[in-house]
DNA sequence: AGAAGGACCAGTGGTCCGTA
DNA sequence: AGAAGGACCAGTGGTCCGTA
């Protein structure tokens, strides 16, 4: 179904071009891109640089099936990851870029609806590994585990992996905690012309602030959100929602008055 | 507190002619064997054959403060697992009977009370792990782990281990789930003189029973109980109910006609 | 420089099998 | 023989750091 044209559309590096390119096709324009994805059903699969990776490509011979649109990648000369040797490739996903909700990145970047896109198809794959192994009796992650991302791989969404996803869970935690205040940091981080790294950092601090809100456990609002609940709580989030609630403890303690919403001592 | 006495009451092999002594001092008779060694508050330590642990003595040192009651132990004269050699020792704990509820185990055995009361000094330990780790905003465990396992030991638990705990875990569950049916099969399978392994494996037919006549759902009915939900289903249990099921839906499929109860198939 | 992700590592769940 | 548990092993969560 809509997951598996997806991990078609998007396999080998799905460039913001292409995206933008899909959503043109499908007459779109602003908001809900992914949607437009997922509604066009997936009809073209992403294959450039292929030449690239000989050795691979045999493993997604069943989706080879359609080979137009080589569009405007401007290789440049000297650009040879492709290097020869008959095993040379290398492919990784471009790099995210900060963009505004509903916005295509342009240039060899992906943006951040397509960051959080990934997040929701890891909760398809859970969930259909999860079917197999109810299916079977066998014991039922309720998490993404290894075994989730390795699930994925073999389904060919090949751009999925642990580090990336780990890395930006915060990120997603914000989205889908609090969207007008995600939506906020990346229109104002856009805005300022940050990279990706200064986003990331900054979305830690208003997470914080909703944990001080509701009383410290980060575990209990990660599970308390059906689509946050199956990812792990970052260890460095964890941490700051520890430290802060200790020195906001000793603020409180310290002096009489409570200083407006408690997080505003926070060393980071 | 209490489960601080317990340990040290245990370590290394509490016996049941111990127990029995306890009980004995204590005034009791019947039922309750463990809550009577909790009010007793553990006034005196364990540690009869202490001579053949020359090495991790040492260890336990400052609880080293009390040493009559060296007992009835006959020790056979042919009894050398204390052989010399400065480090030969190997204490195990006694192996288990099948005891009926209440009752104390002679001779150098452990009864069933015994064992399901490990479950709950387990889950003791596993709550004072919980509490360090929330204390110090690390994650915090839902279950018994190897972190637990080793909390015990170095709470001086020795005779807490893994295989064992994991060994039996589906015998306490019944116990928790269906008190009644447990203390049946304990007294029918004591009266017959059979063994521990012979009790143990009887224990899977009840429980794959009762899941039966919840959806086989086994994840979902350990996870209900409050005592059951920090352990793992082990994976005979597991399978045993998939395989059921599995011979359930193709019986009912088959004739037309459901049997009593429909776990009456069972190929074990 | 900023970023993606292969690959490593300490500690896990699971239980076998050498031991008593 | 029946049973207790040290110790091993495959696969985990976590993330560093060699790579592009």
């Amino acid at each position: 179904d809509a997951t598996h044209a997806l991990d078609a559309l998007s396999q080998e590096g799905l460039s913001e071009e292409h995206v933008q390119q899909e959503k043109e096709a499908a007459g779109s324009g602003g908001g809900g891109v992914w949607e437009m994805v997922v509604a066009a059903g997936g009809r073209k699969q992403r294959r450039r640089k292929d030449n690239c990776k000989a050795g691979r490509r045999s493993r997604m011979a069943s989706m080879d099936d359609d080979d137009d649109d080589d569009d405007d990648e401007t290789e440049g000369a000297e650009d040879d990851d492709c290097g020869g040797g008959g095993g040379g490739e290398r492919q990784r996903e471009h790099p995210f870029i900060v963009t505004e909700p509903g916005e295509v990145a342009r240039g060899k970047k992906n943006g951040l609806d397509y960051l959080f896109h990934l997040y929701e198809q890891c909760r398809e794959f859970l969930i259909q590994v999860q079917n197999i192994a109810k299916e079977r009796g066998e014991k039922c992650p309720t998490k993404v585990t290894n075994q989730v991302f390795r699930y994925a791989k073999k389904a060919g969404a090949n751009y999925i992996n642990k580090p990336k996803m780990r890395h930006y869970v915060h990120c997603y935690a914000l989205h889908c905690l609090d969207e007008e205040t995600s939506n906020a940091l990346r229109r104002a981080f856009k805005e300022r012309g940050e990279n990706v790294g200064a986003w990331r950092q900054a979305c830690y601090k208003p997470l914080v602030a909703i944990a001080a809100r509701q009383g410290w456990d980060i575990d209990a609002i990660f599970n308390a959100h059906p689509r946050l609940s199956i990812w792990y709580v970052p260890t460095k989030l964890r941490q700051l929602c520890h430290t802060e609630r200790s020195s906001a403890a000793t603020a409180a303690a310290t002096s009489s008055s409570i200083t407006g919403g408690g997080v505003d001592h926070l060393p980071f």
